[in-house]
DNA sequence: CCAATGGTTCGGCTGCGGCCGAACCATTGG
DNA sequence: CCAATGGTTCGGCCGCAGCCGAACCATTGG
């Protein structure tokens, strides 16, 4: 059966430790060179080159060429949300101990995150839930969002380029992705990665480098509060 | 980092054909036999078994004995969740699953047949569903049911000898069977050989010889739409 | 033009894991 | 008590895929 193939086929891209390390890192929606890709990963670089090969050939990276370097990508947004239902399951998975040993060693990374490129962990949470809880965000049907008229006018308010976002047409506009470390949906489309880079342009958070994990900043920890009535 | 490794363990175990092919069986959310997902899959049984356990194991699905058989199914809706989403990056669809030819084989074993001592088939789920939804069972534990005091009114009148059935004091009063043709779970115990006394003790239903198949008499039809409320 | 850096291709080694035959255990029904 | 059926465990075979060393290609800077 075809779809089986094709299940199984892509799993098993995301089902070897190497492949898994890049993707991991590539969860942070920005692209890296094939190099850093090894190096994460713990492989030579030869290695690491039929990887990326397949990974590309599989449709879950896009490749570019830039000078002496090639920067991979994730190929979408729906590759993101794959990956992170699966950490889902995996959190599940892992025993009560190590779970706890893995986000006590990393809490900044379930503080706040990119997944693709919208805002995750307990910061993509709160704004989530701040919009919802508003009024601004109505669920609709199983994996998507509403914004609703007061939405708009907050978002334009808060300076979130909605024209923008709605000129991607092929994409979703305002999805539910769920959060591995919160188990529960975060906005995502491309409402949330308006959002997530309003954050960025305002200097409410900042990306660091190399990294998935996000440092919300003194002004974004006060805007939270006024802006969204959420402390965190 | 302890979740990618989780990640690619849990990809790993779904990027296998045969566990892929099983996997999408599963996805019509029942539960199903060993055999028959070794069918699906195209391997013997003894592989299959292995496959099995090691998705038991990582919690991908959970297994079940009932009698001779073992019903694995998903272990929860995050699984399907992810399944989903792979198969949504493929491109492909989760399709209803194709039944497999046992399913048609014995088409009166599977309208009603005795299981142990009660009735089995599309006849016993009726008899439990009306139960059900007229609330006079109710669920009590992972595997029990509770009479209510409208279904103690209920079985007196129809006849059932609910103090014969209470006296097997070491027995399961009201036990969750799986139904191995409907996949859900009908009324055993104490109280479904009763109440299967019953139908045969009114003649409503009787055995075939040397076989497990039930015949439905036309008063026991008449029976089910009038005590019952339903229809077969 | 040459050296340095980043990336890919090729070939051969190696180990993991999927597979089956055979034997074994458990439940059921006659 | 015995045969039939469903499932699992064990042992051994085999192929695939991941890995690296070496060589090769491409871009950049001096």
């Amino acid at each position: 059966m075809i779809t089986v193939n094709a299940l199984s086929e892509v799993a098993a891209l995301m089902g070897d430790p190497a492949r898994a390390a890049m993707l991991s890192l590539l969860m942070d929606g920005r692209a890296h060179t094939a190099s850093d890709l090894a190096l994460i990963a713990g492989i030579t670089a030869q290695t690491a080159s039929g990887h990326l090969a397949r990974m590309v050939e599989g449709n879950l990276l896009a490749a570019r060429a830039q000078g002496r370097n090639r920067f991979y990508r994730l190929a979408s947004s729906d590759v993101a949300h794959a990956i992170e239902s699966l950490m889902a399951l995996a959190g599940t998975r892992a025993t009560a101990a190590s779970r706890s040993a893995a986000w006590r060693r990393d809490p900044d990374l379930r503080f706040c995150r990119t997944c693709y490129d919208h805002l995750a962990g307990q910061v993509g949470i709160a704004v989530t839930d701040s919009l919802t809880k508003h009024g601004y965000l109505e669920p609709k049907g199983p994996r998507d969002w509403k914004l609703t008229q007061p939405g708009e006018l907050f978002c334009e308010r808060l300076g979130v380029d909605l024209p923008g976002a709605r000129q991607a047409s092929s994409r979703h506009f305002a999805r539910q992705c769920l959060d591995w470390s919160e188990r529960r949906p975060h906005i995502s489309g491309a409402l949330g990665a308006a959002i997530a880079d309003t954050f960025f342009k305002r200097g409410w958070a900042e990306r660091l480098r190399r990294s998935r994990t996000v440092r919300l900043t003194d002004s974004g920890r006060r805007a939270l509060g006024s802006h969204f009535g959420a402390t965190v």
